[in-house]
DNA sequence: AAATAAAAATGGAATCATTACAAGTTTGTA
DNA sequence: TACAAACTTGTAATGATTCCATTTTTATTT
């Protein structure tokens, strides 16, 4: 399934929409039904893992392997964490006797980059005040 | 504001809904709007917990201290988890300078109340089936 | 290669949570 | 009492997701 192809080469976590769009020109009769068919089964059988950081948009991510998320509440970039060796603890962590399938670490705040260009601005404005 | 004291009071995670649907016998005046205007100023304000947990509906929390939470896909009930040890450790972890404003630590599976269920049908389909 | 049934894909309509907005109401203050 | 600011309301719009009936593709059998 090319759906699967484009989530491997493009670990950006896409929207059901992005992977549309994407795809569509080289699929002309692809649906956008398709896709959220096919990520729906993709999930179900653990090819891949569904994101609900963002409120907006449920986002899809190819690795699979155990690693936190951080959304930039300001440019909507979503970063891959290492999750440390916190996942074999949690393993053995209290769970209530619950019986646990699936393990999400979200963060969020302002990235590196945004927290970079807000400190440049406001440079720019300190300068401009002295004049 | 009656919707603040609603969810210190009922510690469930309630949805929107669920919010308007309680407080609009006492509230027949109370417009969903305001239940969603309300919310949304409450966590900005950082009185209440927004939660992405469940797919289909965001739900409230008025407890804002750092613990985790478990969504039993069955039955659909949202419980608390401690956060044990690992709130400190985050802090000091590796967010590759990014500034980390929220912390959602979700798990999900079938709940302990939903898996003795499964065990008591399946018991009975045994016996069932030596008949 | 033709026939066939099962599986997958399609697109348009329906659903449903959330937001936008304009108009109405309440509040505190002078 | 008058007034402006803040809050509330209801309806309409938006937008993601799901439903479903129809069409297309695929694999299998003659």
């Amino acid at each position: 399934m090319s759906i699967m192809r484009y989530l491997m080469e493009h670990l950006t976590h896409p929207t059901v929409d992005e992977i549309y769009t994407a795809l569509s020109p080289e699929m002309p009769t692809l649906s956008k039904t398709t896709v959220y068919n096919t990520l729906k089964l993709l999930s179900e059988h653990g090819a891949i893992q569904t994101l609900t950081i963002d409120e907006r948009n449920t986002c899809y991510d190819a690795d699979t392997s155990p690693h936190a998320h951080f959304l930039c509440k300001r440019c909507g970039k979503i970063y891959d964490l290492p999750h440390g060796e916190t996942k074999k603890k949690v393993e053995t962590w209290e769970m209530n006797g619950h019986d646990v399938q699936e393990i999400h670490f979200y963060y969020k705040g302002i990235c590196k980059d945004c927290k970079q260009e807000d400190s440049l601005k406001q440079r720019e404005n300190r300068e401009t005040n002295k004049n």
